[in-house]
DNA sequence: CTGTTTGTTATATAACTTATATAACACATG
DNA sequence: CATGTGTTATATAAGTTATATAACAAACAG
């Protein structure tokens, strides 16, 4: 949580929910911590945690109700999405081109980053499943 | 130049940009558009295309002067860039897992996009030479 | 039932960003 | 000199980001 950045701060927590997810940090049916204990922890507002929670409910990556709070729950891509995602990746590996990396430095270092993702739904969570660290899922402070 | 999208225009014009010289259709030495008349193509103020083109070159992707206008010329990265580009990728990269892409799908699509790409130096423009559309280089409007 | 937690909604506000508009200046070119 | 262009300075309107406060609804523990 970088108040600093440029980038916005509900955006940094969905970031980080997205990573967590892909890496296997939160699991599906996992439940993320309440809006207003997330934002004590981070020292920021309860609503932008809200904001991002909201992002994440549009992005069809999580289940939000107020029985259940915020879980994980991942659903297929909307039909527009390989289109954009590659919009965006042209850019980013643009980016990475022109810096002088060669098309192996690239894949390779996606392939870093890829290694570091796990399978999902391979492994589902029970509803009353607590880590050893409290009930909810953890979002990274770093 | 799309003045519904969520990206500000500067950004989208500066992003274009970038993938036009890793895509080749922009080289090395060549200019830019002034950004008078690049902002009257795209029928938007001139300062959005000005500050496009100093993000550019606050990136080191052109130099720009009052005798040259705004000219392509790529510089090498700065010392933080390739945590900052891991960082963003770890991102982009999980959003396509967690819709379900395998490491090979999405290793795929990286390669179709650096496919697309030339390398850089390879070819040194002339400074008097102009393409079939006139004397600067062209930013696509699409 | 009572009190607490938590999601949700509403309103207000301050600071910042985005985009436009207008004007003026510096400088190079024809 | 007039023109084109980069550059700088203001001003303004609209939108975004983050905070603050308040209130309500649903779930739950005691």
């Amino acid at each position: 949580m970088d108040v600093g950045s440029e980038t916005p701060l509900y955006q940094q927590i969905r970031d980080q929910v997205v990573v967590g997810i892909a890496e296997g940090r939160l699991r599906d049916g996992e439940a993320l911590p309440p809006t207003r204990q997330l934002a004590a922890d981070f020292g920021i507002n309860f609503h932008t945690v809200h904001k991002a929670y909201d992002l994440l409910r549009q992005d069809g990556l999580v289940r939000v109700s107020r029985k259940t709070g915020a879980v994980v729950s991942v659903q297929p891509p909307s039909p527009g999405f390989p289109e954009l995602w590659r919009e965006q990746a042209r850019v980013w590996l643009a980016e990475a081109w022109l810096r002088g990396w060669t098309r192996e430095q690239v894949l390779q270092r996606c392939v870093e980053i890829l290694d570091q993702f796990v399978e999902r739904g391979s492994q589902v969570v029970s509803d009353s499943a607590g880590g050893a660290s409290g009930a909810h899922g953890e979002v990274s402070e770093g």
